[in-house]
RNA sequence: GCCGAUGUAGCUCAGCCGGAAGAGCAGCGGUUUCGUAAACCGCAGGUCAAGGGUUCGAGUCCCUUCAUCGGCUCCA
């Protein structure tokens, strides 16, 4: 029998099944070729993935480079004799059998629900436990690469065996094999690390400590930037801003529960006064002060309280990464208390809020997954069901594609996350809206009704930029560094051609910074090439150069970072067009 | 935290089998005054991550710690 696929597990769009089939396929084939080199070898599994596919072993050494080389070329050999991929089903007992060297084959054979049919596919000598689908024969696997190897827990659990991961991919041709490679390698081009410190928007030191960012000058001018449009935006949408401290009492995080659930994640306490402080790991505690600081009227609400909230975690060391994962970050935080009829609305307008803002910084697509109650949780079943169809009712309204993490919330509420999409298409957590009904418990929140009851609010956290830190590294990376105009740290240069040129740059740079635009001027001892070269390398949007010609007519001769000359302007004009590019920005005038 | 790799000048990196620490860029000094992506000459710059060990001798070999990178796990 020859039987390439199951039909319930073809996916809907041909070219994607066909490419999914063939990396499982390249997965078996790679297999293949482990075994061979490295008999002993335990095989785990191997499963295609959106990028690619991998496989997992036991070997007695981790995998060199120079074994990946090993390998690939016994691949190739394995495709370039075309042998077909047979499928047979088999029972459970020849199955055990079959794997009884395969310890963890027969753990997954074990696993299985009874009612399962076990199939194998074959090519070759290697045979391999696998539902399928695969492509008819090795000969179909047209352009394949492995890529890197790394550590991965057998079934994803970290109390269970570490086995050696290798991964790979495989695409129909061998054009689309290399402008996939051309893509990781855009990616690696615009890796936030390495921007950061070309542009010297900020740096991280062994001395300060893992996941503790120091912002430069540049950086810190951007930063100011988004903070600005961010309070700015804030005020106009009716919230209030905070400032709160970076340590606070035991108590305080006895109350609300981090010390018991959260402590592992929290920095050491520090005792002052025979007193234990913590650093804070979160702003709500504060947040709720500043609520409880005065009984609450029902006509108050709804109050909505927001800070760049400075926060600082423990991360395991293992999972810090640049400024995307951090142990000290400034969150865009804010907690909204409102009422029941409140809710729906509320939430609403902070996802309007998300896109006007996400949108302001050229984010435009998303990706936007609802989470439901787990099994877990706090809070009562009645006030569940509210916060969730509010967060629904509030999707549905905007005709927003959404998708549902069934019983994916947190054990304190229902949430709404939503992932931007970059420049490359990849997707970066930012925007949460989550429902708390454990800290207005916790803390006893009430307002006043019209009756006269103490009632408990409605608590909404949310975050829209996320972190500061991380929403930054993303900028850099949508952006390859070269900021729109209104985010530039530095808008214009001013690139004088001789020395005797300096006065005459300094002249506009003092026009175009009395316009509000921040310039600098060039006037080392160098080429005017060189200089180009240095304003491009530091994407500075506009290199102003200025010699004899321009000097005599207050002109600059305008050259941008794409390269594009426009020829000498009067300095008015220079102004006039950054003015113009600067329309419908948070930096418009 | 786990698996693996890495750590040499401010940055990017070379340094073979253990035998006198290197280059480019950046910096500093000088010369050059130039029309759209790198002028020329010179100078300076190092506790080879930290600590311990082996050795006549360690950047190089071994151990511990720290950090970084690629993943895994984690991100109430």
């Amino acid at each position: 029998m020859l039987d390439h696929g199951t039909p319930e597990h073809a996916v809907d769009d041909p070219v994607e099944s066909l490419r999914h089939r063939m990396r499982h396929s390249a997965a078996h084939v790679m297999a293949d070729a482990v075994v061979q080199l490295f008999p002993e070898a335990k095989v785990a599994i191997g499963p295609p993935t959106a990028d690619g596919f991998y496989y997992d072993f036991e070997v007695g050494r981790p995998f060199t480079p120079e074994d990946l080389e090993r390998i690939e070329v016994l691949m190739l050999d394995t495709i370039k004799s075309n042998a077909p991929f047979v499928r047979e089903e088999l029972s459970r007992e020849s199955a055990q059998s079959m794997f009884s060297t395969q310890p963890f084959k027969q753990e997954i054979i074990d696993d299985l629900p009874d009612e399962t049919t076990l199939s194998i596919y074959r090519h070759g000598e290697f045979t391999d436990l696998c539902q399928g689908p695969h492509v008819a024969s090795t000969g179909e696997i047209t352009a394949v690469k492995l890529l890197h190897t790394a550590g991965a827990y057998w079934r994803g659990d970290e109390n269970r065996p570490m086995l050696q991961r290798i991964y790979g991919t495989a695409f129909e041709s061998q054009a689309e094999l290399e402008a996939h490679l051309e893509r990781l390698a855009e990616a690696e081009r615009r890796d936030h690390r390495a921007l950061g410190r070309q542009l010297n928007l900020f740096t991280v030191h062994d001395e300060i400590g893992p996941g503790l960012i120091v912002w430069h000058p540049k950086g810190g001018v951007m930063r100011s930037l988004i903070e600005d449009y961010w309070r700015d935006i804030h005020y106009r949408r009716g919230y209030n801003i905070v400032y709160s401290p970076h340590i606070g009492r035991a108590r305080l995080w006895q109350t609300s529960g981090h010390l018991d659930f959260y402590r592992d994640s929290m920095y050491a306490p520090m005792e002052i006064d025979e007193q234990e402080y913590f650093l804070k790991p979160m702003n709500c505690p504060f947040h709720i002060q500043i609520y409880r600081s005065a009984l609450r009227s029902y006509r108050e609400l709804p109050l909505r309280i927001a800070e760049l909230g400075t926060v600082y975690r423990y991360e395991r060391s293992g999972v810090l990464h640049g400024l995307m994962r951090v142990r000290g970050f400034t969150q865009d935080d804010a907690h909204i208390f409102c009422l029941p009829d409140q809710v729906a609305a509320e939430v609403g307008d902070v996802l309007d809020l998300t896109f006007e803002i996400m949108a302001a910084f050229g984010f435009e697509d998303y990706d936007i997954m609802l989470s439901t109650r787990p099994e877990k949780y706090v809070g009562e079943p009645e006030m569940w069901d509210h916060a969730t169809e509010s967060l629904r009712q509030a999707l549905v309204e905007r005709g927003l594609e959404y998708g549902i993490d069934e019983g994916g919330g947190a054990f304190y509420g229902p949430k709404i996350d939503i992932k931007i999409k970059d420049a490359l298409g990849r997707d970066w957590q930012c925007t949460t809206v989550q429902f708390d009904f454990n800290l207005p418990e916790r803390f006893g929140l009430v307002y006043q009704d019209e009756q006269g009851n103490r009632v408990q609010p409605y608590m909404v956290h949310r975050a829209i930029l996320g972190s500061l830190e991380r929403f930054f590294g993303v900028l850099v990376e949508h952006y390859a560094g070269a900021f729109p105009l209104w985010l530039s740290p530095v808008q214009a240069v001013v690139i004088p051609i001789a020395d005797r040129h300096n006065e005459y740059a300094e002249h506009v740079a003092t026009q175009l910074r009395d316009a509000g635009f921040r310039t600098e001027v060039d006037d080392r001892s160098e080429r005017m090439n060189q200089k180009i070269r240095q304003a491009q390398l530091q994407k500075t949007p506009y290199m102003l150069v200025v010699g004899d010609r321009e000097a005599e007519a207050n002109a600059a001769a305008v050259r941008t970072r794409d390269g594009d000359n426009r020829g000498a302007m009067p300095v008015s004009d220079v102004q006039k067009m950054l003015t113009a590019e600067l329309a419908g920005t948070p930096a418009a005038r």
